[in-house]
DNA sequence: CTGAAAGCGCTTACAG
DNA sequence: CTGAAAGCGCTTACAG
């Protein structure tokens, strides 16, 4: 019997959660009966279970999930590694919203299948904390060529599928991809409808598969024309300041070198361009096409308003979920992995009354 | 002695990673001496030690953080429980560029003190995954009015801080916030610095610190001047469409009661404000003034350019991260806790020449 | 229907 | 300098 006008909640250790022992012996009963009550497992009578529900209530008892995790080496936990994410100092990675979307959509699905969702930058750094290995499955997006984080995963035999494929080993892994070929043909394709002859390309400087496929795709339209490719690469991180210096090379050189469309990777260079051809008196769309490819926030509102894919990061996020829980519970996966398209959104920026 | 011509690697279990009872028979020692070798622990002869990283390496042995976080319940891992998360079906809460820049630079910061970060929408939702409520601490952004995040996180006596505090229960948690008063008024006396004489408050629809703060903040101010206070509150997510709803609000209402500056909260309520006004063919800024709270990105390059502040959510997250550390590690805080200031992005809207 | 025992993979006094 | 034992908080055969 407790101590004289004592309950329940006074028998927990003074110090620290209640575990499974202190509703054992507030119940009167085992660890063992406790455990299967309080999932459902074996047969308990029912108002064996009802007590022990009641008094896990009354001291607020909550089951350790490090402690149920060592059970099956499974914490519950799905890791979510954005490769560019440190880019830049203020972490505005190119595709801000991309990026966002991506991880909110990726939380929440993880949460509704049972999972918590950790952010994590690079886990092969040295000194990264145990934690950041611990997840059941990681997601990484847009590895770069060769990424050590797919290597490091591999050999750790950690399960995780990419968002885009490592350039140099696609097909190696399990990847949610469409292609970035395939995107990119849907905005050539389209620049070439509305008129387009010479379509410049402006990369990112990261060595993933959206850069350099988008540079195959290019080249390959490019040549079927006899044309040289115009390819330029600025780093993702200039955002629209990169603008003058896109503008500037193309438009500056050789006039039988001089696109009469750019299409810009990064959804911020591609209004960097657009207000940098403005502010020199060339027209958009009616001298020059512009589009984005990875969608920013204001090229649905700049003046005017630009072209872009939308690649539907929600949905992409939310299937990469769904393949790292079952990789996590090492269920069969149903191969192979749909993905979703790329789409257009045309705006004024290629449209040509 | 290993099976003939297999080398240490055949010795680890099919299935599953090596743990380190692995290690400890290959090295010929018990599992102690690997542990103490392996942590620096204890005291260990320099060739043992050498020859136990050997093997630990060959076998590619990396201890589990479960087994290691179970001993004091601690896992080396934070959340960021983010609370306007899904406010919006396509995750892009108002302040997108807010948001993610906390997440990142958390995220970072995190890792920077050996620690994961963990993105969580609602630890209090039902069927919520064990691991959401596994971290070592919590950060809670934004809190709602008598938040229950917070009160279970008190229940469960889990450690946590908040940014901006709880407007029902200021003081009494631990809390990084600069006060919505404080932010509100420095954009307020631009304003007024500016030329404005009647200045209108659109905040979001969250009863959180930032709006309910705010509106008192605009009430105090025009209380001193004797005008009734102009606020409209408009769903976060409702972004610039917003803009010609509120536009319509206040300059169609009584002439008597037309505000010469509207100050948005949100970001991109100010951007659609500024677009619809334009539309009307009211000049901004010279017919009227407009300003943004948290800014958005598109408020940098729309046209005019979009005054904001900057509430610089990297420094915030930094602060409250390690403040979450030393919670976690049970170290004592050096209060009061110092808080990053807003400043003022000033703009085209609410420069005139 | 209930519980004692073993075990998940580590660490940490403690004894040799 | 090294190791056997106990323990972290659970779950899971297994025995009663």
């Amino acid at each position: 019997m407790p101590g004289a006008g004592t309950g329940y909640p006074d028998r927990v250790k003074p110090s620290g959660r209640p575990t499974i022992k202190d509703v054992a012996k507030a119940a009167g009963v085992s660890p063992t009966t406790v455990s299967h009550a309080l999932n459902g497992k074996g047969v308990v009578r029912r108002e064996t279970v009802q007590n022990i529900e009641r008094i896990a209530a009354e001291i607020g008892y909550r089951p350790s999930a490090i402690a149920r995790g060592l059970q099956n080496s499974r914490l519950g936990l799905l890791a979510l590694v954005i490769r560019p994410f440190h880019s830049l100092d203020t972490f505005l990675p190119e595709g801000v919203d991309y990026f966002l979307r991506i991880a909110g959509s990726a939380s929440l699905t993880a949460m509704e299948h049972g999972y918590s969702m950790m952010l994590v930058d690079d886990p092969t750094r040295p000194g990264v904390p145990l934690s950041a290995l611990a997840a059941d499955a990681y997601i990484v997006t847009e590895p770069f060529e060769d990424d050590p984080v797919l290597t490091m995963l591999t050999e750790q035999r950690i399960p995780f599928v990419t968002v885009g494929a490592d350039p140099a080993r696609r097909g190696e892994f399990l990847e949610i991809d469409e292609g970035a070929e395939q995107q990119a043909s849907l905005m050539i394709s389209h620049l070439a409808e509305v008129g387009a002859r010479r379509i410049a390309l402006v990369t990112g400087t990261d060595r993933n598969d959206w850069n350099l496929g988008s540079i195959r795709t290019l080249e390959a339209w490019a040549a079927e024309r006899g044309q040289e490719p115009l390819v330029f690469a600025m780093p993702e991180a200039e955002g629209e300041h990169a603008g003058e210096t896109i503008v500037s090379h193309f438009l500056d050189g050789d006039p039988g070198n001089r696109p009469d469309a750019i299409f810009c990777l990064t959804g911020r260079h591609a209004a960097g361009v657009t207000a940098a051809a403005i502010r020199r008196g060339i027209r958009v769309p009616e001298d020059l096409l512009v589009a984005g490819g990875s969608g920013a926030m204001q090229n649905r509102t700049s003046s005017p308003t630009v072209t872009t894919l939308d690649l539907h990061p929600e949905e992409t996020a939310r299937r990469a979920v769904e393949i790292a829980v079952r990789l996590a519970e090492g269920r069969d996966l149903e191969l192979p992995l749909t993905v979703p398209s790329a789409t257009l959104d045309i705006r004024e920026s290629t449209t040509r009354s």
